[in-house]
DNA sequence: TGTCATTGTCTACACGATGTAGTATAATGA
DNA sequence: TCATTATACTACATCGTGTAGACAATGACA
């Protein structure tokens, strides 16, 4: 429940599990997915994590049988939107100006990307 | 010392003031600017987290007769740089473009920073 | 030159988040 | 009904953070 806070970095590798899934996922095939990544959680471990993701206004769950269901309740993107928006206020002022400009400054954008984003400037403009 | 680490809040609030007034700044001096804000911190805390940033490798001090004077060894601008790439990195796998299309579906660009940026990116562009 | 006032460093502590997982409980199928 | 099994509850150490007292060093002044 709650206002949506922001999740651990272990939530969020399990979250990108569920995301993936689809519109729900068993815990079964939650756990199974994870074994892939070669991540050394114990099952209860990622059950509370799990639990906590519900807590935060995440996610929530619906029992089937003797074994939940998980249904996110926000698409990544708009889990990425509210991040964005956090981090852009704290650090930024909320000026997106002022994000590329620090990218900018640390050599850390590439001429693909400015070309890349110039592109796309211009058509979201256009669209207006 | 160590490799630069993130800023808490309270800290992060000091260090605006610490560049606010340029090359370096003396404590008393801090001190006293910080009660401009109305933060109601007694001296000893706001020693404390000048410490710590020094342990974060953002600050350092020079003794000066009895009292200190404080030096960032990065600039804001720096500062902004490092957490930008960090956010970046773990929120949208460094992608740019992730980050710009997260605040655009979040209806969080308004049309004159569309243009404002249109407008940089062709100028950066220009000058490669 | 010894004492005091001032400023800094060290130490402490409570609280919340996080990673980690054991134990208790409830539901199901045999 | 009872063993199985997946979930919920509880626990706990560690770390970051805000908060600040206690103790120490050092100039300044008598």
């Amino acid at each position: 429940m709650s206002k949506l806070q922001k999740m651990s970095d272990a939530e969020r590798e399990v979250m990108q599990f569920v995301w993936a899934a689809g519109r729900s996922v068993s815990s079964a095939k939650l756990l199974d997915d994870l074994k892939t990544i070669n991540r050394e959680w114990k099952p209860n471990t990622v059950l509370t994590f799990l639990a906590r993701l519900i807590e935060k206004g995440i996610l929530t769950s619906v029992r089937h049988g003797r074994s939940n269901e998980y249904i996110p309740l926000i698409t990544e993107s708009e889990y990425k939107q509210f991040e964005t928006r956090t981090f852009l206020n704290s650090v930024h002022d909320g000026s997106v100006k002022s994000f590329i400009t620090a990218l900018y400054e640390g050599n850390d954008l590439t001429a693909e990307e400015i070309a890349e984003l110039k592109q796309w400037f211009s058509q979201k403009e256009a669209e207006e």
